[in-house]
This record gives C-alpha cells, structure tokens and sequence, in this order.
DNA sequence: TTCGGTGCTTGATATTTGTCAATCGGTGGA
DNA sequence: TCCACCGATTGACAAATATCAAGCACCGAA
C-alpha cells in the first residue's frame, strides 16, 4: 500500500525529536522501507514476544500498550500523536515487551528496524536524538514505578488529576482523555475502586462526572497530593 | 585523590560493554577526568534531586538506588561491580531521579557527565555501546513494572527467588545476596510480608533459614510463580 | 562471657484493595 | 421510540497487605 512515501503524507514526522536533525538522505532511506497504514480501533498492532521487526510512529489516532501474564493484564502506557513505541526493542532487536492495540481509528508508519539500525550506525545526528529519546523513556519508566511503589491508589488518582490539570495550562475545568476503566488500570487499581476514589477526592474540592473534571481548589488537592517534579514531571 | 589514573587501577572498567569498543584515546579523554573513590558503608553518594555531574561506576563493593517521596521510601535497584548508574541522567544531564548509598565498602570511579556528553559525540562506537545499555535499562524497568502491576507479592517473592537460583546455576541451594528487609522493599513489600511469604512458600518446597535458601522441587515452584522470559529474563 | 543493638519473625489488628453482584445511565441501532 | 448493550457506579463482602507490638536470634563490643 505505498501511496506516496509515508513523509511525504506526513511532515511531520521529519519534525520529531528523533528525526528532526538527521541528514535528509538518511532520512530519506528510512522511508524508503517504511510504509504508512491506516488500522480500525481495537486492533492488536503487536504481541509481547514477538521479534521487533518494526518501529512504529503513532501519526493519526491512539494505541495502547499494554501487557499480560497469568490471565492478568494491565495498560502500561498510551502512545498519542506524534511520537513512536518499541524504540527500546527495536534497537536490542529483542523481542516486544509490550502488546499494542489501537484505542481508536489510527494510523501508523512502520519502518523496518534493520533499517533503524543501520542509519544508526552512520548518522551520529540520529544516535543522539535516540540516546536523548530512550533515556527520556527511562526516565519516564522510573517516575511511574515510584508512583506505584511510594503512593496509594487515592494519591496515585489525585496526582494523576494534577498532572492532566497542568496539560490542561491549568485550568480548572478538563476532560479525561481515557476510559476510566483503562485509566484504572493505568493507575494499578480496579474500575471500582477509581470510582470511589473520584468520591473521596471530592472533599478535596474535586468534582468528576463523566469525563468532566473540575479542580474547585487546587491548592487543597496539592496539599493531599504532594505533587514532586521527580515523579510527576513527565517534561524531564 | 589522583593515584595513578582509574583505568589503570581497573582495567576492567574498560573491559565493559559500555567502554569495550570505544576507541583508546576517547576512552583515555574520559579516564583523564575520573577519579576513583574508596566510601564508607552506608554513605548516600547522590540525593534525588541533584543536578548529574557524574557517571558513577561501580567497582567494588555494592550501592542501593532509592527513592523518598512524603516520607516514605523504596529500594529501586542494587549496583553490582562492576556496572554503572544514573547513565540517563548523565545523558539528559537532568537531575537524579534516583539517590545512592554505599551498601558496603564500595570503590567508585566518578566520570564527569560533560566529559561522557562529549566523548558520545565523537565516537560512534561508545554511542552505541550507551543506546544498548540505556535500551537494557529501558527493558529492565519495564519488566520490573510488569512484576509489579501484575502479580501478586507472594508470586513475586516466587519469581525472585527462582531467578536467584537461576543466577546460581540453578543450584538447589543458594544465598539471599541481599538484607531481607531490602529486598521486601525492592520487590515492594514490608518485611513482615517477606517472611510470611517464605512461610507460605514452604508448602512448595522451599526453605529459606537466614541467608540460605533451599529449592525443593523446583517444577512444583515454578507451577506457581508461572516465571515468564518477558518479566523475569534480565539477560534480553 | 555478657550485654545491647539490630534485624528477623510472629501474632493480632487495621487498612487498603479487589471481587462479586446488582443497578444506573447513556448511546446507538432496529 | 424503544431496547439492548456496555461502561460506570454502588454496596456488601473477601482477600491482600500494612501496621503495631512483642519476642527471638544473632553478632559485635565491652
């Protein structure tokens, strides 16, 4: 299904930390294997286990990552627009972590790893950028285990309230962006219990009724919260 | 403190996968900066929050990563020689997310980050070599959310304790490398759930008097924690 | 050897979290 | 319009986990 190279279609891939300063003839050889197709929601993109014979770039639509073991399974993690998943796997050449399946209608651009891997190797530019990317994913993995390890599931909703109030440029009124019950398990609880959660932060000013969120104080849901940069700074 | 360069003291340093392949002068540029340290035990070497002015290497000895937030604390990792720690933060030169202390008499070799910054854009071997070791960490942090969100504490003192014994050459009898109290915090837990845990893990064969662990029947344990390469193989 | 300290263990209890079942409420299709 | 479905909510209950307090065992110092 090669209608166009997929960077064509889509500048803005080109404008991505992780291909923004390479050269434009390695670039152009990454897209040269890539191909860009269009899923339906709720279609499983990868398997955990599987070789990692593509990095995906999320162009249009959402995917979630997730994982299972035992019967069990728990989200890890939503990819949005624009940005990839599996660098982490596709530069070991190791098998996926992580399944992947579309949230919603999506469309993806998959570039053979081989490929990633070799312009590697010759575009220094390229390195850096994927050095910068997957520390910043460490980092990113690191916040979220000290959130679970540190934190209840009531302070763990409430930061989480935080953190979607400041990309919201804070205002105190906001939508979630997820299903609950997929950001129940985000947090590591159940759909219950992120329900009576909701409840009990309403003494803390805080109103949820569908996907409406209201903030009535913020500074009395920071004092339960305690909100640090070393957790919930996802920026850094 | 200069007696002698590191790397002439420690020539394994260079001998590790993050130094193996770079080339001798670069590795030289970055040894000519470092220094080594001889710590106490006990003794906490970087707090979470601090600016990353070095990449610590573990010679001897051993340094737990851990992490505060509202009081409380967690254990997230114990350093073996001889490795290195904070390499993400050294890259995104970001703050620590993580503090370190000396479990033990630890020698540690102190590389300035600027240096590590500048030796990476020069040398696309040793940039190599940090892309694979960051992915590593990348991969292992995962996993160890996988651990954590999807079993329960009794099945991840399970798990652990077969991937010791796998460390061990599957030896049916093996130590606890690790303080109990520590590591009911690495695996996220009290103390008092440690022993009980052990306890319970009695009625599938396993022995725990001290340091000293014994593995029963190993295919009755593993019925139960199920181990899965894709949680607790942390080799890929 | 004895003493004090420290970490481990144990039991009783409290808190947190999960499970199950029923109900509510909105949405989309017949 | 009505109905069926699905996710969210609620309550009752169960399980997992933490807390507190006491006792035990080991180890090093006096």
């Amino acid at each position: 299904m090669h209608l166009g190279t997929p960077e064509q279609q889509f500048p803005e891939i080109r404008e991505l930390d992780l291909f923004a300063e390479m050269e434009d003839a390695h670039f152009k050889l990454l897209m040269r294997g890539a191909y860009l197709q269009t899923f339906p929601p709720q279609i499983e993109l990868i398997s955990e286990g599987d070789p990692s014979d593509f990095l995906h770039i999320v162009v249009s639509g959402s995917v979630d990552l997730f994982s299972t073991w035992n019967r069990r399974e728990t989200s890890m993690a939503t990819v949005w627009p624009v940005s990839t998943f599996i660098l982490a796997a596709t530069i070991k050449n190791a098998p996926y972590l992580m399944s992947a399946r579309t949230l919603e209608k999506s469309r993806i651009v998959l570039v053979p790893s081989q490929d990633v891997r070799a312009v590697f190797d010759i575009d220094a530019r390229f390195a850096r950028a994927i050095v910068t990317e997957l520390a910043q994913c460490y980092r990113s993995v690191i916040k979220n285990t000290k959130d679970l390890k540190l934190r209840t599931s009531l302070e763990r909703v409430a930061n989480y309230l935080l953190r979607q109030q400041a990309r919201a440029s804070g205002e105190r009124e906001f939508e979630l962006l997820t299903e609950k019950r997929r950001l129940a398990s985000v947090l590591g609880m159940t759909p219950e219990n992120l329900s009576r959660a909701f409840k009990s932060l309403q003494s803390y000013g805080v109103c949820v009724t569908g996907n409406r969120v209201t903030v009535g104080d913020q500074a009395d849901l920071e004092r339960f919260a305690k909100p640090s940069p070393l957790i919930d700074d996802y920026t850094t």
